[in-house]
RNA sequence: GUGGCCGUAGCUCAGUCCGGUUAGAGCGCCAGGUUGUGGCCCUGGAGGUCGGGGGUUCAAGUCCCCUCGGUCACCCCA
């Protein structure tokens, strides 16, 4: 056989590496979500990527999230099961599952698959933020499940985000609002375009945020959920304004927010990304999701929650300039001279006290050395040659925006034993 | 799933329309200038299956077909 070089392998489609500086950046963001919600009280939650398909057909089995984009496969014991396109619904089969006091109030992190088409802001692994409060019909915790996500925007640096507001009523409210438009839309189904024809058959509130000129007549003067709304949902979503108002987080009624999955009764909300001018910019959404675990084998039991999308948060913070990519930093980058030895020691020495340090492998040259060290973000370099060597003897040297002289290098020569507490002076 | 645009060095791109000697630039990388001193500067160097396959031709990065990938939009959603 001819030696053929091998085919070089790549990721696939939707698929994507997250390199240094961006990885930084994700990982600030998701640090920062983690002590936001760790602050209000929310714990950690860690669901399973892979599910029992039926979790995921309890989200909505009129969604195309469930039954187009999902990847599903049967397990090697013939189990059907899925890989989460969504946190809530396997949060939810936890909840039942564990049966914890409640409210239970968790939060996650982590990545969801669907397969779609990818584009920009969209692939099909994706990392996600959110939280669930679990137990609790209390509109003041819809307020508070808002107001956390505002609070994160505002923390990260986001200002250009609205707040899309609505609610969908109680499971009686949303069927009868769900027939007036499937009726309303039905009367003007000549003027529809096919795709918003086909949805209306399984889902006609769907059809209501679709984007094709076609459709926009018929969905202006489509009822509006007002008129549907028991007294109860009513009130409930008239606290949950006035919440809003006195936490002074603006807000936009949408009466069109429908929003992709099936299970959301009374308060919906979705966060779009003024700055974005891509399709895709609702960097968030959520809402109130009354029903789901009871569909799981649970008690009837009330829950609200949101997720957020972290690549579009950082395409947002892109597009308002904020939320920089961290610096490369490190404490020491050692150079050594004299073969290496030196250099292994002393990094190891200056990493067991505490102190961030790097050197160079296959060395080189001091100036290749030099300007490893410059790259490495150290703020200082510790030189090592025969002089020192034979000194017991090092050489610190503040290396650039750490310098106190602006331009003028600055060294001294410290006794090898006194680098550690030198530099974490220094520091 | 449907459609538009695009694949040339690690990155950003020129060259493709009108086929023609060793395929270029900037940035980055490496080395030297500075035999123990980074950044700035100067000089030099390495680095390319021109996405892949097939076809037309004396000759293909350039033309044709297929295919893979990317991107943007629709759909849908974070």
């Amino acid at each position: 056989m001819a030696d053929r070089p091998a085919e070089r392998l790549q990721s696939l489609t939707g698929m994507r590496d997250v390199l240094w500086p961006e990885s930084a950046r994700r990982r600030e963001l998701v640090d920062r979500f983690v002590g936001t919600a760790s602050a209000a009280g929310y714990r950690e939650v860690v669901p399973p990527l892979l599910e029992d398909l039926r979790v995921f057909l309890r989200v909505g089995e009129a969604t195309d999230v469930v039954t187009k984009e999902m990847y599903e496969f049967t397990d090697r014991d013939g189990t059907r099961v899925a890989l989460r396109p969504e946190l809530t619904a396997g949060v939810v089969r936890a909840f039942v599952q564990h049966r914890p006091l409640t409210p239970w109030k968790v939060f996650y992190t982590g990545s969801n698959f669907r397969h779609e088409r990818p584009q920009k802001g969209r692939y099909r692994s994706f990392d996600q933020v959110g939280i669930e409060a679990i137990g609790s019909d209390d509109a003041d915790l819809d307020v508070e499940v808002i107001a956390l996500a505002w609070r994160f925007f505002e923390d990260i640096g986001l200002t250009e985000v609205q707040l899309l507001l609505n609610t969908l009523g109680e499971h009686d409210d949303r069927a009868r609002y769900t027939e007036a438009v499937r009726g309303h839309l039905g009367a003007h189904r000549d003027s529809l375009s096919e795709a918003a024809r086909t949805t209306l058959e399984r889902n006609p509130l769907r059809v209501l945020d679709s984007r094709r000129p076609e459709d926009r007549a018929a969905v202006a003067t489509a009822p509006t959920i007002a008129e549907f709304l028991s007294p109860a949902a009513s009130q409930h979503f008239a606290r949950v304004k006035e919440g809003l108002e006195a936490l002074g987080i603006p807000y936009t009624i949408d009466e069109r927010l429908v929003r992709g999955l099936d299970y959301y009764r009374r308060t919906t909300f979705e966060f779009a990304a003024m700055a974005l001018d891509a399709a895709q910019n609702a960097i968030g959404g959520g809402g109130r999701y009354d029903g789901l675990a009871e569909s799981m084998g649970g008690k009837p039991t009330d829950g609200i929650g949101f997720a957020l999308g972290v690549d579009r948060m950082l395409l947002a913070a892109d597009a308002e300039s904020v939320f920089e990519a961290p610096e490369a930093h490190l404490d020491a980058f050692v150079v050594d001279l004299t073969g290496g030895a030196a250099a292994r020691d002393i990094t190891h020495e200056l990493r067991a006290a505490g102190i961030s340090a790097d050197r160079r492998f296959d060395p080189g040259s001091m100036k290749s050395q030099m300007k490893a060290a410059d790259r490495s973000g150290a703020g200082h370099a510790v030189i090592v040659g025969e002089d020192e060597l034979a000194a017991g003897e090092v050489t610190v040297r503040v290396l650039r925006g750490h310098s106190d002289t602006a331009g003028e290098s600055v060294q001294e020569r410290v006794r090898r034993q006194d680098l550690v507490a030198h530099l974490q002076q220094r520091r």
